[in-house]
DNA sequence: ATATCTGCAGGGCGTGATCA
DNA sequence: TGATCACGCCCTGCAGATAT
């Protein structure tokens, strides 16, 4: 592993390392194919009327951006960029030269015209990110790739001109790592198949019209010194010299193996470091700790990791709930004079058990319990609709306000298509063709009781309960006990005013929350 | 109101042309 | 072929616009 302590933020203000970087080759070759147009100079700008730049013209700043798109990325190459920025606060910690804020959104805006970063949508309506180049397609892993020493993070290789990068670059990448091998450029292809910008010729890859620019080149390479450790220079390069072959003049590069880096490393976390949720959302994680100081439990945010998911798990929630969150955990802190060892946990849970606290007013209020609860009537059942409902309420990601802005249009909607009918006497208990029916009119008065079950506008499942026990107990108790007992009952079984005619698979969170 | 993003001026580099 | 030059775009730093 060479990791290195180099004179950019991390190493003075963290005395943190600066580590290699990967980069797959077919990713650099698209990044230097982007020059093939470039005499169509074609130009592009962020908004009609604003600055002109060439879309085809590989610059510093292309290169720098390369870098920290591919320190940033995760291991399957997806990069987020919701909050651009916080890419580019990176970018300034790795680099001892960054560029400017202005050339780093210009270099952004020109690798997706470019695709070399593509946009996704993906299934849940979020836009995401991803450098096109870095899957092997068929494999599904990193595609064949080069990792590179620090030294592309110093000042002296900043000050490279823009010709001497790419040079350096592209050789770098062909030897791949290997130390043994001379890495040899025609200055002119002969060869009039097609080649990809690198490979067409050191005179024309590097935009230069004569062989002795090629040698200004190649001997101020000669000579340059880059940090192979932590402040101790070396040559990069062992020998460097322009030759004259059957084809012409050719360059030729062999790198100074303390320099080189095979591709066979355990190490890969290193490489890459992607953005977290803190760095993404400064704002809200700057509240979030503002907000944990005044309920005194600022403590909660000391650790890294546990502030990126906090980060994560609170963004959608709102300030309300955060804030009642942080309460009962004060509370905790002050009857146990310690934070929970799960706080995340206990912070979850206070959350939910407050959202639900909440919606169970707004259902009430908006007069949604019989829609909510359908078709369930039974005590334990009906828990369980709640709980379903309130899920997808949690799931939406809806404020509460919204919430009972769209619930009180849906009821209102469903008032109008399913308007409450009177019930009937054949809604109550079991029809007249039927045993359960017969059995009970030899011995009771049935009629009678369900005409008063009708008035009362007892919940007729709540009654048919009644009917079918009375047949059951019928058959060895005195009749006239019987039907004291069900008139005794009926006055205390839950009412209802009338039916709605709801298709059976009705769920009231289905039409809330959909879309 | 603050953070993020884009425009602008002028110096200097990159590119490719001219001249010997 | 090599030395030098000219044009225009990149680059920086800051101002101003736009988004949250």
């Amino acid at each position: 592993m060479k990791a290195l302590i180099l004179g950019n933020r991390l190493g003075i203000v963290e005395s943190k390392a600066t580590y290699p970087v990967k980069i797959t080759s077919l990713f650099l070759n698209q990044l230097f194919d982007m020059n093939l147009n470039f005499s169509s100079r074609m130009k592009f700008s962020f908004r009609d009327g604003g600055t002109l730049r060439l879309k085809d013209h590989l610059t510093h700043a292309d290169l720098q951006l390369a870098f920290i798109l591919f320190r940033c990325c995760n291991a399957y190459g997806y990069i987020d960029l919701t909050n651009r920025k916080a890419l580019y606060r990176r970018l300034e910690n790795e680099f001892e030269s960054p560029i400017s804020e202005g050339q780093f959104y210009a270099a952004l805006e020109k690798f997706s015209h470019h695709q070399l970063i593509l946009s996704e949508e993906s299934a849940d309506g979020d836009i995401r990110h991803r450098l096109n180049y870095f899957m092997n397609e068929k494999t599904n892993k990193i595609g064949h790739y080069v990792l590179f020493h620090p030294f592309v993070f110093t000042k002296v290789f900043h000050e490279l001109t823009l010709a001497e990068k790419k040079l350096i670059i592209s050789a770098y990448a062909q030897a791949s790592g290997s130390s043994k091998k001379i890495i040899t450029r025609n200055l002119k292809q002969v060869d009039k198949t097609f080649r990809h910008a690198q490979f067409s010729g050191l005179l024309s890859f590097l935009h230069k019209s004569q062989k002795s620019h090629i040698s200004d080149i190649l001997n101020n390479l000669a000579q340059l010194l880059l940090p192979v450790e932590t402040k101790t220079n070396a040559k990069l390069l062992d020998s460097v010299q322009l030759v004259k072959g059957k084809n012409g003049y050719k360059a030729e590069l062999k790198f100074n193996s303390e320099f080189l880096i095979p591709v066979v490393n355990k190490d890969q976390q290193k490489y890459y470091n992607p953005l977290d949720a803190c760095s993404l959302y400064p704002k809200f994680f700057s509240f979030l700790k503002r907000e944990a100081d005044f309920y005194g439990i600022g403590e909660l945010f000391s650790d890294q990791h546990l502030s990126n998911r906090l980060v994560k798990r609170l963004r959608p929630v709102s300030v309300r709930l955060i804030r009642h969150a942080f309460h009962d955990l004060m509370e905790y802190v002050k009857e146990k004079g310690i934070l929970p060892r799960n706080p995340e946990y206990m912070i979850k849970h206070s959350i939910e058990d407050k959202f639900n606290t909440i919606l169970d007013k707004v259902i009430t209020k908006v007069g949604a319990d019989e829609f909510v609860r359908y078709p369930e009537t039974r005590e334990e059942l009906v828990k369980e609709r709640k709980w379903s409902f309130s899920q997808a309420a949690l799931k939406s990601k809806l404020g509460i306000k919204k919430i009972r802005i769209r619930m009180e249009q849906t009821i209102k909607s469903l008032n109008r298509s399913y308007p409450v009918l009177p019930w009937d006497v054949s809604d109550y208990g079991a029809g007249p063709t039927t045993y359960q029916y017969q059995e009970l009119r030899k011995f009771l008065d049935i009629d009678s009781i369900k005409r008063e079950a009708l008035i009362e506008k007892v919940d007729p499942f709540y009654y048919g309960d009644l009917e079918y026990n009375a047949l059951l107990a019928i058959r060895n108790t005195n009749p006239k006990v019987v039907e004291d007992w069900i008139r005794g009952e009926l006055p205390k079984l839950p009412r209802l005013p009338g039916k709605r005619l709801l298709p059976y698979n009705f769920r009231l969170e289905n039409l809330v929350f959909s879309n």
